[in-house]
DNA sequence: ATATTCAACTTGTTCAAACAAGTTTGCGTG
DNA sequence: CACGCAAACTTGTTTGAACAAGTTGAATAT
């Protein structure tokens, strides 16, 4: 359950928004409004909102009211501005998620690794190389790299279920935020033999690399995501800052 | 120059992180030590912070303090989270930008068109072609449509220079959200030709669509952006959300 | 010397209040 | 009827305060 009130707000929020309480550019209840469903101070009810905002679910306008802006979105997705597992989102999109632990070794970081990872050079890691299934259909290979010392017992039978799931639960870390880039590039032998694509359809596919952080404020976790393009999609929403 | 107190702290924090003033891991003054020397409250120096975090320069460790994770980028990128224009894209990177105005039509929303761009059928748009060039390079192609009652009076003239420009300045537009969604598609003809690119070497393009919103809460704009797969890079930083 | 405890820090959450500024409504005047 | 103005809304910014909870280091007790 949420550990705070402007949480349990925003999730209440949410939900009712999704399940269509509020139509599409109708606004929803005033700030006062809220305060009074919900009996809290103004503070926490704006907070809740901020979130939505955040999310791209809905729009503040000054004078007028908060705008309801959510649509559903019809196919698997994954969303940006949150940190999601691929089992998180296999199940948020209620598909039968499978993982095929390809390979699993120890290494340090050399020179060459250092720099692509970001990692120190002479760092223990963990090297984890996976596919990721959705409905026996391959989708994803993961090239992990894990900090050993930040993620200690780290076994392919561990990779094989979810690493997130043991990071959390089992080593109690806190996993507060992940700097991603998304890129195109060209298909490897790998990709195509394990992605079962043909170089005659798709000759490239999406790359996400992100640095995770734990609350210790150690990069523990460096990942190269490859996709299938014709099964990637990722959303996200901008907010444009007033400028200078 | 900012409208308010909590953004100039912000952007001077922003500032005070990338020219290095604090090392890359270490803690900035506290919040304590803020307030002192911005004199304001607690809540304020709070609010400019947590833009901070929003943008992955700094996090926040509770009974530690907050950690400088800003690593400068090494090449030109786009930033997700915020929106810019082309042009101010091009700027923030010093590059020479320019743009090609290859069609601009009027148009009614047909039941495709409208399926496709969330226009209501019927919606009287603009419809603009643009190629981006950056150091004489064609790295974008854009299919804009406008919402002809949101955006009167717009030319192929203003779309040569900066249809942003235009919306704020001119017509007072003020440009609240952007729901965008990243994708890898195949290359038609028209990007093969625009781009310069060669089908036996890249065959796919990365592909940003976005819906974009004003003040008033209409979506006025949507935009398919092709881009050259081998120039794209798109940045973002996730917040893991304490689960349920 | 080692272990424990406590005080002094840190950030996180919530409340209450005040003022600013934008939009709506309706009333009254011309 | 039309217009203008003011009152009653709306969200945005800022302050101040209090308590919770995590971390650190020094003082104390073993």
């Amino acid at each position: 359950m949420p550990r705070s009130k402007y949480e349990s707000i925003y999730k209440d929020l949410k939900q009712k928004i999704e399940e269509g309480e509020y139509a599409y550019q109708a606004l929803l209840p005033s700030e006062h409004q809220l305060i009074l469903s919900y009996g809290c101070s103004r503070n926490t009810v704006r907070r809740a909102l901020s979130n939505l905002v955040a999310d791209g679910y809905v729009q503040t306008l000054p004078g007028k009211g908060v705008r309801n802006i959510y649509q559903a979105v019809e196919q698997a997705s994954y969303t940006l501005g949150s940190i999601e597992s691929f089992q998180e989102s296999s199940l948020r999109n209620r598909r039968r998620g499978s993982t095929r632990v390809l390979q699993f070794m120890e290494l340090t970081a050399d020179q060459k690794i250092a720099a692509r990872t970001g990692f120190p050079e002479g760092a223990e890691l963990y090297y984890v190389q996976r596919l990721h299934y959705l409905d026996q259909k391959p989708l994803i290979i993961n090239h992990n790299y894990f900090l050993k010392s930040a993620v200690p017992g780290l076994s392919a039978d561990i990779a094989g279920k979810s690493v997130y799931d043991y990071l959390e639960n089992t080593l109690h870390m806190t996993i507060v935020n992940s700097k991603r880039t998304v890129t195109v590039e060209k298909i490897t032998q790998i990709d195509e033999k394990y992605l079962e694509l043909n170089v005659d359809d798709y000759n490239c596919l999406a790359v996400i690399t992100s640095q995770t952080y734990n609350s210790d404020g150690v990069m523990f976790e460096y990942t190269q995501s490859r996709h299938r393009p014709d099964y990637f999609r990722f959303q996200d929403n901008a907010i444009r800052r007033k400028s200078s």
